[in-house]
DNA sequence: GTTATTTACGAAACCGTTTTCGTAAAATGG
DNA sequence: CCATTTTACGAAAACGGTTTCGTAAATAAC
């Protein structure tokens, strides 16, 4: 239906293999039979296939981001660092949400593996409790946020440990004793090290852990809502919350309003997040803010960087950008 | 590289052909061929090149959204209904982001032509004053919430006249006489017509509209924040606002605080938005929560629609899915 | 028992591009 | 002026499927 080479080769009189080599720049054809084409397809609107390209060069031009969702603010933001290096590298962006099931995940994973894309960049779900599906793709695969350490590629994380840590001085420095740390739903590894260094912190500063929760939240809203009350709503509760991810600090934050417990004074509230509208929350939210933005860009860069070599390897490393501590009302 | 139909037509001793139609479960094939064939390709996991097939079908199983950007509510609501419909169709959905820039999205649409995707999901940049790039585009095209009306095509829309109006009758309800109207960047439709269903509340409900200002914002934060202030700082502010995107909304909070005006005391607020949070803002903000999820489904409904015809031309109707006022806070 | 039809498969063309290889003509070398 | 290299192009074979068409064998029809 398109505008094809054989066209412009019919049309020009030459051969589909010379308007093929000329399109491409190649050094074998003269500088006029080349200006001669470029102009003709310029003037009809030419557009290679890409399918006719991508099956004989082997190069798709596309790869796969697979998240758990979109609407957390992390990863939208992710995905516009990511969109903006493919676009400027000509790549184009498919993109795949996993909602937190394994199974969903690897079923992806899987059917990614037929050359559809060049690469991946993936962030895993939280309940993937199978632990096989990586082993088996053959494609550049690049872990951002929530990496597999088992697996040789490259990992795009931030200061996990460092930041929780950092959480718990910053409260301690405000006068909190009694520091409950709300978990996620899931085994990540990122909120295991957010959590040892909760741990670590407390041990550190000489914080009796008996009277710091930690707080296994699920994936479901309702029921985190029925565990927070339970440990908010007696007189021993906690002084203050680090929510380790996003969703949970918000749960807090409802939890909060419905106990009457007011944040600051009554509790404070420290919550991993990237909401860019944490100032307006009431209060205004502590943020252990992630650079998700540059952690996006980072990944696609990574992988970009190894689609570009002949040897399709993703190089075994992982680089660490730091988030940071900004300071609001919530711990005032 | 991968298996290919080729291999197993030689590990079986059949004809590449029979293969094929085995596993298009061709009636010319013999039940237990098929069954032989069905076998040994699931047994070496064979997974068909997806360029093969759409170079000779013409179908990629793959369509484009097009969004100003992925870091508002709305539009990753909107994509995980979106994605979720893809998924069940078995298609693959690419994501392309315009920052409200219209040559950017013109790029894009242009580039998409060449039969990379079947179809495209397109929300309208802000900043596209040129009006004429989607005339050639020949795959089938489905407008989401920001929508063009003078293309045939299928619109998926809510009631955004209704919505403006409503907004106005709940204000008046609550007291309000001085309603201002935060206008959003650019002349999209949709603003409009919130626009014109409050001025039509306004003059029903006999308000002196020039208490009302009508307050054009850029494109650009701290430009918003110098254009509120100047707004909301004297004597004869208004005693209410209208947000008629999120990104005012919040920007309207924000110069609120600044200049310590209580809301809903001193201003009430209702903002169009689609966050999950507004529950949690300080104060939580009575929104006119858009159906984005629904929206982004209707969407991908209608396009997969057109895609299952022989004739690929999409209906050109208007779908609306009502918004609902939520009311909270920030109006009560 | 002969002819007509159905069944089950294979050969080959095709989708649009890239790439290898072959080869006239032109340019260069001695 | 003849031998060799370079230049500029064309023919054809891929890439991995799908689809049309042809055709033996099996079955049905009469």
């Amino acid at each position: 239906m398109g505008v094809t080479i054989k066209k412009i080769a019919e049309d020009l009189n030459l051969a589909v293999s010379t308007v093929s080599k000329a399109l491409r720049d190649s050094h074998e054809i003269s500088a006029d039979t080349k200006a001669r084409v470029f102009e003709y397809a310029t003037k009809i609107n030419y557009s290679p296939n890409p399918y006719a390209s991508s099956l004989k060069g082997r190069r798709s031009r596309n790869i796969a981001v697979v998240v758990p969702e979109v609407s957390d603010s992390f990863f939208s933001e992710a995905i516009n660092g990511i969109e903006e290096v493919a676009q400027r590298e000509g790549y184009h962006v498919m993109i795949y949400l996993t909602h937190e099931d394994g199974k969903q995940e690897q079923a992806i994973v899987n059917d990614l593996g037929n050359g559809r894309v060049d690469g991946i960049l993936i962030s895993v779900a939280a309940g993937a409790t199978d632990h096989d599906h990586f082993d088996d793709v053959k494609l550049p695969l690049v872990f951002f946020d929530r990496v597999r350490e088992d697996i040789p590629s490259t990992r795009i994380v931030t200061n996990d440990y460092e930041s929780g840590y950092n959480a718990v001085k910053h409260l301690i420095s405000r006068g909190c004793r009694r520091i409950a740390f709300l978990s996620a739903f899931g085994g990540l590894n990122i909120i295991r090290y957010r959590r040892e260094g909760y741990l670590q912190a407390l041990k550190d500063h000489g914080i009796d852990v008996k009277n710091c929760p930690i707080v296994s939240c699920t994936n479901n809203e309702s029921e985190n809502l029925r565990i927070l009350t339970q440990v908010l709503d007696h007189t021993e509760r906690p002084d203050s919350i680090i929510g380790s991810v996003e969703k949970v600090t918000m749960q807090a934050y409802v939890a909060c309003h419905e106990l009457n417990l007011s944040i600051p004074v009554d509790i404070k509230v420290v919550g991993f997040s990237h909401l860019q509208i944490a100032s307006l929350l009431n209060p205004s939210l502590t943020t252990i803010t992630q650079p998700a933005y540059e952690m996006g860009r980072a990944a696609a860069t990574a992988l970009f960087k190894t689609l570009s070599k002949k040897k399709l390897d993703v190089v075994n490393e992982q680089i660490e950008i730091p988030s940071v501590l900004i300071e609001r009302a919530s711990t005032r």
